[in-house]
DNA sequence: TGTGTCACG
DNA sequence: ACGTACGTGACACAA
């Protein structure tokens, strides 16, 4: 393909061409089988590969067949995936009449007061109950508690599958003023759901139901527990673990909110998602209840379940948001970004869009001339190598940063202002396959850390709280010195030494001593200051599994130079060495890694996949996966250590950006009360080498910061 | 829907 | 045939 590309238009065309021939000719000698057996091996999204099973059961069956005027053609997914459309569409109707004649005798449709309080009475006596909640919302609300609504929810207890219609738009349906009869029974039941922040939310938002408190096991993080390289819808999960197939809402009822669907179908949907879901987690805990698993089952308690609680009741509470400094401040941006795009038009001669690859790309490479060095990429990377070539590059590289702060920032974030003048992140407490958070709508975790005017614009939440952000110091390091028991590095954090200097002095190979290093590192441009600036992308890049190359590109020294430093920070560390050959061994050896928590990484698919670059690829994960996964674990078991002495406190969790966290505090907050809060993160968990944290203090707007001892001196004054 | 780009740790 | 820096989410563009 690259080569094609570099050779011209008329080659190209002749391999277009040559590929038509081939597909004509395989059309002519592929069999369906092989056909089916190509496409299946393609990399499908797991969507997909269900939908390519279910129409290659379909043909076999004799349900659905090609169309004629396709016939000739090859085989084509596209052609599978229309297939499966139609054999949707015409099994609809049927499902959907099979599901409400096969709707088991104990599902009940709460119509009625008695059934209201029958149903209360099996939650209060049940010891475990299921819940879901089915949502509708036009433009995306059936997703946003704070804009959708709750068209009813289902119960599944020891004994039955309950659905309460609450805003169905037909059918018979109890006041909620009767509903809410069940409120302290809920409130006080031991639930399991699955995603479970989700019905949380929607339930304390409208309803101002607490189901978080009453909160006990979530299946879809239990089933990252268990496998964190799958999808974990429930329906999926209950297909492939318990062997039942079960129904999909967008394919019942394309376009179709959930309150528009008749109660009778209803009933057997949602009680069937609750009861799946108690299904599901009895059959985990069977699993977890084993030898083999007690360290699992622990993580899940002891650590997530808990902090998914904690991070429910900190999405909900939400954060402050200054909307008119975002607009002064969008209004500034934009005024600097039409001047940087008039001066890139006056050099181009013509407007283009600078937010096209495509056209940037042309302008550059074709128009201009400039050296095309990887491929036609017009990333940053490539336009700082560009820079001495023409003066534009600077100018584009500033337009895309205003560009990407107001749409990605000034402009985004104001749209994520609920009613309450808030901003309600969603914390997925174990989104990534670390075990680290993951944050969206909006993701206040990538929020400019650098440029603070962004950041600037989150509040505390009211004028008699201030915004304390505590961060761990170094924490991937020291998790690094703990686990590859590197003595060096040790010494270096028992010493309170900088880490970066402390590995600038390592690979200057005996130039520069540590206090060199730390007395040199603040003039510009000293070679003091250089090899620490270089020190500290090795030390981040070496436990990522960085090679020479891409050293020697991020450095912009040769390969050589490149090796030569890593072989000297291994020298250096020769723990780190040690501990990476291990981690690499381990991987192979049993196909998984794990971290200090016991919470693991399974690569068997990886390390036994022929293509290099995929095996490889797994060893590098297998390297960061213990330092990355500890060190994210340690803050989930700060979070829960915290809980008592933040309530003792009167102090919040607000947010979490991977190693600190951002809280509300009181105004009044005594330093006492904050070098307790510091210390319980401090104390989380013990390693060989010191563990510290940085409280900074941001009365009124994060990242604004104040000096500590200054702050408490004037509150002493007032 | 996939790709390129870029914000964070 | 080429690719050897981990983990994310969000946007605009191009198909």
């Amino acid at each position: 393909m690259q080569l094609e590309l570099n050779i011209g238009g008329d080659i190209v065309k002749k391999t277009d061409a040559l590929k038509e021939a081939v597909k004509r000719k395989q059309a002519v000698t592929e069999t369906i089988d092989e056909a089916w057996q190509r496409i299946l091996s393609m990399k499908n999204a797991t969507a997909d590969q269900e939908r390519l099973l279910e129409v290659r059961r379909g043909m076999a069956e004799g349900l659905i067949g090609r169309n004629p005027s396709d016939s000739a053609k090859r085989f084509s997914k596209a052609e599978a995936l229309r297939l499966y459309k139609q054999l949707a569409e015409s099994q609809r109707e049927q499902k959907l009449a099979d599901l409400v004649a096969k709707t088991p005798s104990n599902y009940v449709l709460v119509d009625t007061h008695e059934k209201l309080w029958k149903m209360r009475d099996d939650i209060s006596t049940s010891e475990l109950i299921a819940f879901d909640c089915e949502t509708f919302g036009e433009n995306g609300g059936a997703l946003d508690p704070w804009r959708g609504n709750v068209a009813g929810f289902s119960v599944t207890t020891k004994n039955a599958s309950y659905y309460v219609p609450i805003k169905h738009s037909e059918g018979e349906q109890l006041h909620i003023h009767s509903i809410c009869e069940l409120w302290d029974v809920l409130e006080s039941a031991k639930i399991v759901m699955h995603n479970a922040p989700f019905d949380c939310k929607w339930m304390e938002v409208h309803y101002g139901l607490n189901l978080t408190d009453a909160l006990h096991a979530d299946t879809r993080i239990m089933a990252m527990a268990l496998d964190e390289n799958r999808d974990h819808r429930l329906k999926n999960l209950l297909t492939d673990w318990l062997k039942e197939p079960s129904d999909n809402f967008d394919e019942l009822f394309p376009n179709v909110q959930f309150n528009e669907v008749p109660l009778e179908v209803a009933l057997p949907y949602a009680a069937g998602d609750t009861e799946k879901t108690l299904k599901l987690y009895d059959w985990i805990m069977k699993h977890l209840n084993t030898e083999k698993l007690a360290d699992i089952k622990r993580l899940i308690f002891d650590i997530e379940m808990p902090v998914c609680r904690q991070f429910i009741r900190s999405d909900l509470r939400g954060i402050r948001f200054d909307t008119e400094k975002a607009s002064e401040l969008d209004a500034k941006f934009e005024v600097e970004e039409k001047e940087l795009l008039e001066k890139i038009t006056g050099i181009f001669g013509e407007e283009i869009n600078l937010n096209s690859p495509a056209q940037l790309k042309q302008k550059l490479f074709v128009d201009l001339k400039l050296t095309d060095i990887a491929n036609g990429s017009t990333g940053v990377k490539i336009l700082k190598k560009l820079k001495r070539e023409h003066p534009v590059i600077p100018l584009i590289m500033e337009y895309r940063g205003v560009g990407k702060l107001r749409q990605a920032f000034t402009q985004k974030l104001p749209k994520e202002v609920k009613s309450d003048g808030k901003i309600h992140p969603w914390h997925n407490s174990w989104g990534a396959a670390t075990g680290r958070f993951t944050c969206k709508s909006p993701n206040t975790q990538q929020i400019p850390a650098k440029r603070p005017e962004v950041r600037h614009l989150f509040l505390a939440t009211s004028s008699d709280r201030i915004l304390v952000s505590i961060d761990y110091s170094q924490i991937e390091l020291r998790v690094l010195a703990h686990m590859a028991n590197e003595q060096v590095l040790i010494k270096a954090f028992e010493n309170g030494h900088d880490i970066h200097s402390t590995t600038a002095a390592l690979i200057s190979a005996g130039q520069y001593s540590y206090e060199d290093i730390e007395n040199g590192k603040d003039n510009d441009g000293s070679a003091e200051q250089k090899f620490r600036k270089q020190a500290k992308i090795v030390n981040f890049g070496i436990v990522y599994g960085m090679g020479a190359g891409s050293l020697a590109d991020n450095l912009e020294i040769s390969k050589k130079e490149a090796q030569k430093i890593i072989d000297d920070y291994f020298l250096g560390y020769p723990g780190i060495k040690r501990y990476m050959d291990e981690q690499h061994r381990l991987v192979m050896k049993q196909g998984f890694v794990t971290d200090i928590f016991g919470r693991k990484r399974r690569l068997h698919k990886e390390i036994k996949s022929k293509d290099m670059f995929r095996k490889f690829g797994a060893q590098r994960q297998a390297g960061n996966f213990p330092i990355q996964a500890s060190a994210g674990s340690i803050l989930k078991k700060a979070i829960v250590d915290l809980k008592p002495k933040l309530a003792k406190h009167d102090s919040e969790i607000l947010l979490q950006v991977h190693d600190e966290l951002v809280l509300d505090c009181p105004r009044n907050i005594t330093e006492e009360g904050l070098n307790e809060i510091r210390e319980t993160m401090e104390n989380a968990v013990k390693l060989v080498c010191p563990v510290r944290c940085d409280v900074e203090l941001n009365p009124e707007r994060w990242l604004e910061k104040v000096k500590n001892d200054e702050w408490f001196n004037e509150e002493e004054d007032d």
